[in-house]
Formats: structure tokens, sequence, C-alpha cells
DNA sequence: AAGATTCGTAACTAATTAAGTTACATGAAA
DNA sequence: TTTCATGTAACTTAATTAGTTACGAATCTT
């Protein structure tokens, strides 16, 4: 998401992985293989060769967070119920309530997430920029 | 979870570690220093010597999956945004509109969770069993 | 009092996962 | 054709978690 701001910040060209990966002090290849989900999501476009790298693949103001977080294939909650003992009644019990309680989660959480969009973090980012801005004028 | 169900089924006695790591298949030791922090909060009781063990604190209908996730040190979301660059404001923007829903969505799954209790799931084993034993006995 | 039982905890090992790194082939622009 | 950038495989390193061994402390039975 650090890295798509900036990308929104620089709608015009495209930035390399390896600025990405400075950005947010990592390595290149570890950012490419990141956001390699993003691309095949449609988010983001990449080119090869001279001049190339990374670019929104659309507007700021379509893409959701819900959407992201979908394409990097992160799961929203820190637990999925996989049976260990499939004959045991108490696990089954449990796994169907916690199953219960997760899908419900994930329906809600999708739900507060995709109602912020990437232009919503860039607009938050502005904001402050400017307020620096103003700041360092008065000062 | 597991565990805590089948405490519910035999609160008359104390179950050793021994017993209840059978139930999901690992180490009694593993059990003890997983379920110390149920022991701190109240949740269960354990007791040294010959006959000890472990048991219920208290009704189950009075604990809380809510308070079971507090107490185990579990978080409820798979992420939490620590700056790494405190200076770049663009990731102070991503921080804070992440920390809004973070914060946001964590007490909404707190609230959800504060309303199932170990009752309920062992209800639902109860309701389970009894299904089981009426096929059986058709059968 | 002695012996058996069980928790509490430290210390170590093993397994799993994620991040970082190197290397090189592929494709595109100058 | 040279340079630049992605795509990806393979390897290394780091961090986390689970599992194991060991033993002291507490408690019950006889």
């Amino acid at each position: 998401m650090h890295i798509l701001v900036h990308m929104v910040e620089t709608r015009e060209h495209a930035l390399t992985s390896e600025q990405l990966a400075a950005f947010i002090h990592t390595n290149p290849v570890v950012v490419r293989r990141t956001i390699a989900g993003l691309r095949d999501a449609g988010i983001v476009t990449s080119s090869r060769g001279h001049g190339g790298g990374w670019q929104l693949g659309r507007a700021p103001e379509t893409i959701s967070l819900a959407e992201i977080s979908a394409a990097l294939g992160e799961t929203l909650l820190p637990f999925s119920s996989e049976p260990e003992s499939p004959g045991c009644l108490v696990e089954q019990a449990v796994i169907a309530v916690l199953d219960d309680f997760r899908v419900e989660a994930e329906r809600l959480l999708a739900e507060k997430l995709s109602r912020i969009t990437l232009a919503d973090l860039a607009a938050d980012f502005r904001r402050r920029y400017e307020l620096i801005g103003v700041t360092n004028h008065a000062v």
C-alpha cells in the first residue's frame, strides 16, 4: 500500500522495482514477487526494458483495499480451522461454531475494506503533505 | 477451545495435561505452556500432585471466546502497523488509515466473539453427540 | 515419612515460514 | 547492439513456533 500511494503520486511515469524497494527499505526482487499478484489483478501494470517499471492499472478511486488484499492473497483473519482428527465430535463442534464466526467476520471486514480506496489513502497523504508545507512556511 | 470443551464435559474432575494433550495430539508441556494464560485469567484452574490437573475456573456460560482469545494473547487481525521510516508522510498516511480500520475492526470482532460462550460450544457438541447416538440407534 | 503424581519452567532441538540475495533469461527502448 | 528492467528459479538467512527433555516444587496417598 505504501508503494501504491507512491504510484498514485507519480502517475505520469513508471517506477522501477528498485525505486519502489527503496521506499520501503527492501529488495527489488521482493517487491516484484510481492506485487506480482497486483499485476495479475490488473491493479498495476509492469513494462520491461528501458523506461519500464510499474504504474497503476486504473484510477485510484476504483481500487479498494479489499481488492488489494485479495490480489495479494492475504487472509483477513489470523486463523483457519482445519480439522485434525476428523472423527472427533468436539472438534467438529468447535470448527462449526468458529467457521460461522469466520465467514461472517470476513464478510464484514471485506465490506469495510471495500469502502476504502487508494484515492482515500492518497488524499490523506496530500492533506499531511500540505499541512507540513504550511507549517514550514509559518515557521 | 477443543480442550476447554472437554473440560466442560468433565467438570466434576480435573484433567491432566497429558490427557488434554492426547485430545489434540500434542505434547503435555505444549498444553501447559499454552493454557497458562487461561489460568492467569481465571478461566481455568490448575492443581498439582496426585489427582491434580486442570478444571474450568467458572461456569462456561460466563466464559466468552473474546475472553479466551485475549487470555491467550491472540491477535484478532493478522497485521499490526508499525512505522518503519517515521519521517515518511506516505507511511504516516497509510498507517493512520489502516489504524482507523484496525481499531474499528477489532472492536467489531471482539464484540462478536464476546457473544459466543464456552457453553454454546458445549451445547453444539452435545447436539452432535445426541444426533450420532440417535442415528446409531436407528441403524 | 516415603513415594507417587502432576504442574511450572528452563533449555534445547526441529520444523516451518518469510525475507533477502544471487543469477540469469526475456523483452523493450535508445 | 547495447542498456535497462522485469520474471523467476534457486539458494541463504532469520524468525517464529512446536516439540522434547529435564528437573524442581507442590500435593496427595499410604
